[in-house]
DNA sequence: TTTTCAAAGTGTATATTTTACACTAAGTTT
DNA sequence: AAACTTAGTGTAAAATATACACTTTGAAAA
């Protein structure tokens, strides 16, 4: 459901931009949004952006992020965690942004601070719905995204530091993988994201020796060889504090 | 020098905070600014803030930053780094910061989002000296840091826990002391901030190990000891991307 | 000048962790 | 039944981390 709020309720000087990293089993995606330009432009690759949109004044940051990626991609109810906030002078000022700014906003020349979220998701779990300014939402390759709107590419790089420094610290490689997964997933999973060939027996007995991960009696169905193993992770107190002493890899 | 810009010329919804460090050998500092409340209120702990103010409509966040921590400390020239945006819609609600803002605040109920910036130095490079709205400049130490004006509070706790990672992963603590500096300082800063106690020996072994330390034919002076041979840091590139396979301890 | 004080400076043995490395097992398809 | 594909498993060597205490040196006090 969209809010319906008015024009004089936004705040015009700070926006939300979010993040949304997924896995398929293969590569590491991005959910973008293709704004709706109606046809003041033609379609080109730099239409695509990161759902994100004004804040309302009275609008937690955090809130306003859930609500913009709900309006426009119907994702619900998703753990985001801040970035930062990019505020260059110049974000806005690519020609093709104008036009779209021109289009959409009260104030078109307003002096925009966005503020980044970021969250991993199980792509399964998720159906996407385009809506709003949204003509279509894509999860796209990470290694495939051209050249985004506004600063996007910016804060996409900055996201993806965040994402492999956390995958080194915390245990966060399963929150992209289903409740059940062959430990060959989770290793994938980190060899594309941190770009690594990382030695399997290696990988796997450190993975378990971290106590995040239990075996279940489940094994893999419809694979074309030996079914592997299904395993889960543990929910137990992770201390932030201790971070240093905590590799995952 | 403070900027003369004018009213009309600030964003209303943005802010920038500061938090800057320092280590005078023995313990953990911070830099904090008494309001001047102009009599309006009882002078108490919770006068102090972060220095911080908004910023202009066309000014930079992190040349904002900088700005203000001149105009208010007369600390010029410091490498900033962002922590985050913190944007609670009670973030301005205490009934002391509200006689404040009416007091200084061309738009006093105004919503406003602040941008936290981060730095560390060495406390006697900079001779600090109110101005503005700061009637008192002063080095807290942390551990006796009371409760602050706004969200305070928050964005320090927030800045200790990225000093502390940073501590960890990258070669700050030099920037916390002076050029030429004894290894037992550098120990002690670590202990200090990580509240930790180290094994001394084995702290040397690895921080030297590093290469990011020089010993140099200087000597401490004016000690009531054996003095300390003095050592150097070593500017020498630094991968972040590996931060992780780096550990300082 | 001798003694005392305070911090500087230094090494080793043991435990733990990391790394490099390759074959057999099991289920599916042909 | 053979071929294919991924699952699943152990060990030895190297590197790193840890625990631990005495001697040296200069300044200050007696």
């Amino acid at each position: 459901m969209e809010s319906n709020r008015k024009t004089n309720n936004i705040n015009h000087s700070v926006s939300v931009d979010c993040v949304v990293f997924g896995f398929d089993g293969f590569s590491l995606k991005v959910l973008l949004v293709q704004r709706d330009l109606r046809d003041n432009l033609d379609n080109g690759d730099d239409t695509l952006v990161l759902p994100g949109d004004l804040i309302y004044i009275d609008e937690d940051l955090e809130d306003a992020a859930s609500r913009v990626l709900l309006d426009l991609t119907g994702i619900d109810n998703l753990f985001l965690e801040q970035i930062g906030a990019f505020g260059s002078l110049n974000r806005l000022a690519k020609d093709r942004d104008k036009v779209w700014l021109d289009l959409v906003r009260p104030i078109p020349e307003s002096r925009v601070i966005t503020i980044g979220y970021f969250a991993l998701v199980n792509i399964k779990n998720y159906t996407i719905r385009p809506a709003g300014f949204a003509k279509h939402v894509i999860w796209e390759d990470f290694n495939e995204v051209g050249e985004l709107g506004f600063d996007h590419n910016h804060i996409l790089r900055t996201a993806i530091i965040k994402l492999r420094n956390k995958l080194y610290h915390e245990p966060v490689g399963f929150k992209l993988l289903p409740k059940y997964f062959p430990l060959n997933h989770l290793y994938t999973l980190y060899n594309t994201i941190l770009n690594s060939k990382l030695d399997r027996r290696n990988f796997l007995r450190r993975i378990l020796k971290t106590g995040f991960l239990k075996e279940t009696d489940n094994f893999q169905e419809g694979v074309p060889h030996k079914p592997a193993r299904l395993y889960k992770f543990i929910e137990k107190e992770f201390e932030n504090d201790n971070n240093h002493k905590f590799k995952f890899y």
